[in-house]
DNA sequence: TTGTAAGCGTTATCAC
DNA sequence: GTGATAACGCTTACAA
């Protein structure tokens, strides 16, 4: 039904050159005349020429074609590191392919193995939480393809990795909290496998330290970190009767739901009780009160984690020296935290 | 540095077979004896084969690749309706690409052309907010291939399209702040460039219509509907002295906007004024109050998109006629709109 | 500055 | 059932 797509052959033919010719008037090589590459350039544009990049990528052994894996990209979070590394890959001339690996291991393997397959250059990826085992990984880099770790990381594959510095914006959230005249800081947080949640807990332990307020056990909460975990930590923790004065909890959904029951309860945030939360989604400036959460600069992040693959996929040396970049988080300053006169 | 990577050669070479009984192998070909077959599969475990979808789908002439094109995948809705695409994608063995246009014409025109030349086998796309010329769209259906159009569609183009039944959509909401005894509604809106906007407006002035509710001009307010469009529109029907009892946002994040502004004012929701939004935006339960919203089906809308998607590329017809699925909206009641003892 | 020819790794077609 | 061969569209030594 459509006519047969135009090749560089058919450009050639019609020029009454060759194939080659047209390939490298086409790539701007120098040594063709500038009176060819103009003739080619118009009969491509006049046949509607479009580069088949299979055949490139085939040929060239290499796609141009690079690979993000997220938990998900339902996070303004992860949708903003993706924009950042769009922004370099894009401005190189690569295209970027993003896969949701859903929290879920299988699922991130099987779409590893699609990426490979469809012979990406390599790999960006924030781990997913419940990945115990990174033997994919290990394998990806034994075979010489670049990989580049971003916020979710781990010390267990030698690779480069960006992550924003998670002890020390756990150790503003805390301090914060201190400064306003809290004692008895909460703390929401994920089972420690995870590097980021372990070292949110690291700063605010280290805070609570600085400032020689006791460490109570019985104020540190575990969950999945989303909306409805944030709602039963708080819960249990108000069923528990302990006392406590502030949440700093290390996601924003898990704060949300801690401030959803503690409005239920009638508890006043934040003259009864102050709440942090950690990733400046956006939904954390229309809340009421809005939201004190750190800044993890995604854009930022997104645009490091690049360089740093550029770096890896341009380097001639055969053992490269993994890098890591680390960010420096902010805390965002919002009502539900700001006791009155402070 | 690393071994050169295997090929259906060198699992042939092995095995004393040639190339192509492998291929046929490894592609479960009918012809095949299950014998060679298992030897094959064995074979190709242990060089750890990787088959290069790069070169079949270059002989094949397809990719198992299909793009989709969204405004921003940074919106629960878009980035939903991909995990609809992709899961009837995935099922069917194909890969999902997804690029982000943010709303810009040359950007959109920029990134169909990369997914053409990378050869993706067809395209969804919901179109930009600002995109007024299709003929770059047309011209993919002139070359025969895919294309299907959600949300955000147009009717220049005849290509197949999934949309929600946004004039319902528009009329339940309205409709439901009358059955509130709200007698002064205003509208925001986005100017009639874009269909589902003008649709939810039809469906606005329907219900006022069937409710003998007279239409004030200067009830309808326009902006490109973001949060800081919604307080803009708000503000200046606040100045302008003109009279309200609810505002129906043609979307959550002016909505938002709304609300900020009717807080700021001291003015009481629903009491006063009532409020409702436009798509489920997650944040949209997390406001206070909760916004009452439009739900889009997002996921649904995803999967109808490709199995229209899929019906074209499976078609064997030179024409193909364009179908067009509707969704039905369902309206989510929450307390920015309910008034007390209704 | 341009042409020739080989090859990237598959799969389709035709043999046997 | 399996083999031989060509071809998908491009790039790149090597030649001229």
């Amino acid at each position: 039904m459509n006519s047969k797509k135009t090749t560089i052959h058919d450009i050639a033919e019609k020029l009454n050159i060759t194939a080659s010719t047209v390939s490298r008037a086409l790539n701007n090589n120098p040594r063709i005349s500038e009176a060819t590459k103009k003739t080619v350039l118009d009969m491509a544009r006049s046949l509607n020429y479009q580069p088949n990049n299979l055949a490139a990528a085939l040929r060239k052994g290499k796609s141009q074609l690079i690979g993000v894996i997220v938990p998900t990209i339902n996070r303004a979070f992860f949708s903003s590191v993706i924009r950042g590394i769009e922004e370099l890959a894009n401005k190189l001339d690569y295209r970027v392919v993003v896969s949701q690996s859903n929290e879920d291991v299988d699922n991130e393997i099987a779409t590893l193995n699609a990426l490979i397959n469809a012979r990406v250059d390599g790999i960006l990826v924030s781990i997913g939480k419940n990945t115990k085992q990174f033997g994919h990984y290990q394998e990806l880099i034994e075979r010489g393809i670049p990989l580049v770790l971003f916020d979710r990381t781990t010390n267990e594959i030698s690779t480069s990795q960006v992550v924003i510095d998670d002890f020390v914006a756990g150790y503003m959230a805390t301090e914060h909290l201190i400064k306003q005249g809290c004692k008895k800081i909460a703390h929401i947080t994920n089972y420690h496998k995870v590097n980021i949640y372990k070292e949110r807990y690291r700063g605010y332990l280290e805070a609570l330290k600085d400032y020689n307020i006791p460490f109570e056990k019985s104020l540190v909460l575990e969950g999945n970190m989303q909306l409805e975990d944030g709602r039963e930590c708080t819960k249990q923790l108000i069923a528990s009767g302990e006392e406590f004065d502030a949440i700093f909890s290390a996601s924003d959904y898990a704060a949300m739901g801690a401030m959803q029951v503690l409005k239920e309860k009638n508890i006043k945030i934040p003259e009864e009780v102050a709440l942090v939360g950690f990733s400046n989604e956006p939904f954390t400036s229309f809340t009421d009160p809005p939201l004190t959460t750190v800044d993890q600069f995604p854009i930022e992040m997104g645009q490091a984690a690049a360089e740093l693959f550029f770096e890896i996929l341009n380097s001639t040396k055969k053992k490269i020296i993994p890098q890591k970049t680390v960010l420096h988080p902010e805390l965002i300053v919002r009502a539900s935290s700001l006791k009155k006169g402070k």
